[in-house]
DNA sequence: CCTTTGTAAGAAAACCTTTTCAAAGCGATT
DNA sequence: AATCGCTTTGAAAAGGTTTTCTTACAAAGG
């Protein structure tokens, strides 16, 4: 059986309110008690129960994360980044991966709830009125990571998403590129697919490339969906010699697409993805990407929670993360 | 404030045992009564705080998992195959990454021990007897996932590692390879590098190339320190055309290395990984590997504990899973 | 020497649920 | 009419901790 605080008070020869202040306040403790009763904790190995805790408290100390798709490597250098911020607030965490089924998530906040996670970091696209609903009814707070709402007030951390597929469109540009195509998100279900698409457009008509506004396919997260999408992009519009990816596993499709019509990257067509995940550095040719702080971008969405959690409020609603150019291989000038 | 049983049985005009008995056994408690604490229930929208519900059973319905690094694709199968089986035996899971620091792992296990969580599943190399230990004062069951014990007696899910190395490299030999090499992992802090070793020894001397039992070199789970152990290892053995490697990663590491060296893969050296990752699929070349079943091996852990926590008991202590060779393109006839 | 102040530590209440035990109601049997 | 057995319900205990309230005692101040 467990010990429990009553058997460590029996030991050490003194009332479990000791007991209890020794683990909570130290120093209110004599001496002479205190060593007794840290040698009894230590003997039976003693650890307080959560649960009767979690009643006084009425906190758990974890948090609930929600991820859309765990075998990415975007969402696991998150995971990376809010555990190692969650050691050092102090906080448990619990890891759910929705495979982006909305069913599931709704599920998962259910878990949460019984659970009682004092808040969740919510990294699943779009945040949906039933998500939010929900999350309110069940009283949860929650801040929202790579993704936003305008319609709510919710605090969130991510990139600027415009800014930078502007940056990586224009770094395609100074490199004499003039027909580039997209692979892009669909703009129902995503909430980056928009903006990423905006800085496309915007770089490409600052540069008097408008024309170039529809050499455009769409793909949906995974690697052959973008092969797909790379294979009628290149059917419709063969002249392309450079090819804006918004997601590095999209690069990759792409690429390996060329590859099968033997098309040299970069000799003949540059390729620019998105997220600089750690593929990109292992890739056949290395990936030229924009790069997304995601460990930074787990750590702040813990930390953003836990503000919201201790003070109630938050100093920036919605945080903006620097994004970064990262040239590797597969670029060249035109 | 959350409502708790004592204002549902207000609502309701009944007692609380009443609401208890509404939610455990419906049958019990008479019709009318219970159409008004289900009505109560729906309009607080209350649920059960898990913490009371806790301190009763002694049991946290949450599944502890421990894994040494979750950028790596063969812990993130893992991870899905058992959250799906946890949420179809009613069970939460909370993964912990360990870094593949020992610290961490053991401080962990005191998270988990203080969540209560009712087992572990450790898929975390070896068992040192530190961690043994520390579980088992802790008095928390657990199951080994790639990875087992002599020393203990411990249920555990692999392959057959030797097995699966010996087909690796016996795929190799019979496409007419005679030089080949190998880049493993460290015999120190591994457990399935010695067998991989054995099994390319095996095959080695059962053809009759025992002579190339010694062009092997060895690297820590990363692509970078791959693509320099490819570098000494062509550098003393530049004769070799084939290369048996442990993990995907490695084979991308090498393929890397030939890459730069101008060395055609599979045209003048054939590569074979190991795990079939999702990336190995992704990768140029498609990588020929050893399929471990990732997702079934993190269901079967999950049920495995599950059995052991309800029966006290397991049917099988140490099962193997089926691996599978998957032929792509990074290997090639002689 | 008596009163006040302060410190250390125990007793007991509170947190919320489940479950055991007891009691009440009621029809059926002797 | 008394007893029995069955169903339904409420009261109360238990589970382990924190915290408030009290008490006991020692030191300081008048």
């Amino acid at each position: 059986m467990k010990p429990t605080i009553r058997d460590v008070a029996k030991m050490a020869d003194v009332s479990i309110s000791t007991v209890s202040r020794v683990m909570n306040a130290p120093e209110s403790v004599i001496e002479s008690k205190r060593i007794r009763v840290l040698e009894a904790i230590e003997k039976l190995q003693y650890q307080p129960n959560s649960f009767a805790r979690g009643l006084i408290y009425k906190k758990s100390f974890t948090l609930g994360l929600l991820i859309p798709d765990i075998e990415n490597f975007y969402y696991t250098g998150i995971i990376r980044g809010m555990q190692d911020a969650c050691i050092k607030l102090g906080y448990s965490l619990m890891i759910c991966n929705t495979d982006r089924d909305k069913n599931r998530l709704l599920s998962y906040i259910d878990a949460f709830h019984e659970k009682q996670v004092d808040g969740i970091v919510f990294a699943s696209d779009i945040m949906y009125p039933e998500y939010y609903e929900k999350l309110v009814r069940c009283r949860i707070p929650f801040v929202l990571l790579s993704t936003h709402s305008y319609e709510y007030e919710i605090p969130s951390v991510e990139i600027d998403d415009e800014q930078a597929a502007y940056d990586a469109v224009k770094f395609l540009i100074d490199l004499g590129h003039e027909d580039i195509g997209m692979i892009g998100f669909n703009h129902e279900n995503s909430i980056s697919g928009p903006p990423r698409y905006q800085g496309f457009i915007r770089a490409l008509e600052e540069a008097g490339l408008g024309r170039n506004g529809e050499k455009i396919r769409y793909a949906t997260h995974r690697f052959e969906h973008a092969y797909h999408a790379a294979h009628e992009l290149f059917t419709d519009y063969p002249e392309l010699t450079a090819v804006f990816c918004v997601a590095d596993e999209f690069a990759m499709g792409v690429i390996s697409y060329l590859k099968d019509r033997n098309i040299l990257v970069p000799g003949q067509v540059s390729v620019i993805g998105f997220d600089n995940l750690r593929m990109a550095n292992m890739f056949i040719p290395k990936l030229t990407t924009i790069a997304q702080p995601m460990y930074d971008m787990g750590c702040r969405a813990a930390e953003k929670l836990h503000e919201w959690l201790t003070t109630g409020t938050v100093e920036v609603l919605r945080e903006k993360m620097e994004h970064k150019l990262i040239v590797r291989e597969s670029s060249r000038q035109r």
